[in-house]
DNA sequence: CTGTAGACCTGGAGGC
DNA sequence: TGCCTCCAGGTCTACA
């Protein structure tokens, strides 16, 4: 998927649907991670899109009333396109405007995405209540890290990975941070210094924080709403790059399977 | 409570 | 060309 970059750029380019009204919801696959309710279809018509803010890795569209929450998993993508545009393989839903030739189309090809719809307060979702610090906000910090950090056996990669204590921190962005911060991947997060996580915290921020800017990692032509393609992934440094040559030492870069993903660092950089 | 493996799903790459 | 295996940006759920 995309990683919490992609998604603010698709954030971003959500912005020329703000204040238009929702005329219908087509779905024409309802399988996603979880079936889309039959019944969203109904609610959010005639509803207006007074704004679209993220948390997590989940879009969340502000309506008249309630939120529409959308996740892109590994493989989804949002994009508004013209209402003559060709329906494609994998486009499984597409919300139509009143008084607009433009519509916004999900697709979807692996189908971890999801769609809902809630009613009330968007954080007791139960998608978003369990979630931990958004990455660049204050409280996130290595003060925090350390105290979460305490005491636990996995590895400090597994951890920055874990939504529950941050968020918005995929398999690309953690090696990344982690070579930026000097930390080797593996290390057992309770064996992490206040030092080291206060480096590491830093490298986190500014990873995502550049990568935002960047418009995110435009891995098989992933592309933001309006198409536009993202030029992060010219920057990493170490993820993919198993075998190259560290950019810093020279020493090759390493692949080791932790937590099932794919972890890159180099074993000179990294302590 | 913690940590890890399995599950969901399609498609592309590479080997034979 | 076809078939097989492996791998991929996420994260919930079950189980030890």
């Amino acid at each position: 998927m995309p990683e919490l970059p992609e998604v603010e750029t698709t954030r971003l380019g959500l912005k020329p649907l703000l204040k238009k009204t929702i005329q219908e919801m087509v779905v024409r696959d309802h399988r996603l991670r979880w079936p889309i309710d039959v019944n969203i279809k109904n609610i959010i018509k005639n509803k207006v899109i007074h704004d679209v803010k993220r948390r997590a890795k989940y879009l969340v569209f502000v309506l008249d009333e309630g939120f529409l929450l959308i996740h892109l998993g590994m493989s989804g993508r949002l994009s508004i396109v013209s209402k003559k545009e060709n329906i494609k393989k994998h486009d499984h839903v597409d919300f139509i405007f009143q008084d607009s030739e433009l519509l916004l189309r999900f697709n979807d090809p692996r189908r971890f995405g999801s769609i809902h719809y809630e009613e009330k307060e968007i954080e007791q979702h139960f998608l978003i209540k369990h979630l931990g610090l958004e990455p660049l906000e204050k409280e996130f910090n290595s003060d925090y890290l350390f105290k979460k950090s305490r005491k636990k056996t996995q590895c400090i990669k597994n951890t920055i990975m874990d939504s529950r204590v941050v968020v918005g921190v995929g398999n690309i962005y953690a090696s990344e941070s982690l070579f930026l911060a000097a930390i080797k991947p593996t290390r057992r997060s309770g064996s992490m210094t206040k030092y080291e996580c206060e480096r590491l915290v830093a490298a986190i921020k500014k990873i995502i924080g550049d990568a935002i800017k960047m418009g995110g990692s435009s891995i098989n032509d992933y592309a933001s709403a309006n198409g536009s393609l993202g030029y992060f992934q010219q920057e990493h440094k170490v993820y993919g790059k198993a075998g190259f040559p560290c950019s810093q030492c020279g020493q090759l870069i390493v692949k080791k399977v932790l937590g099932q993903r794919s972890s890159f660092f180099c074993k000179q950089c990294q302590k």
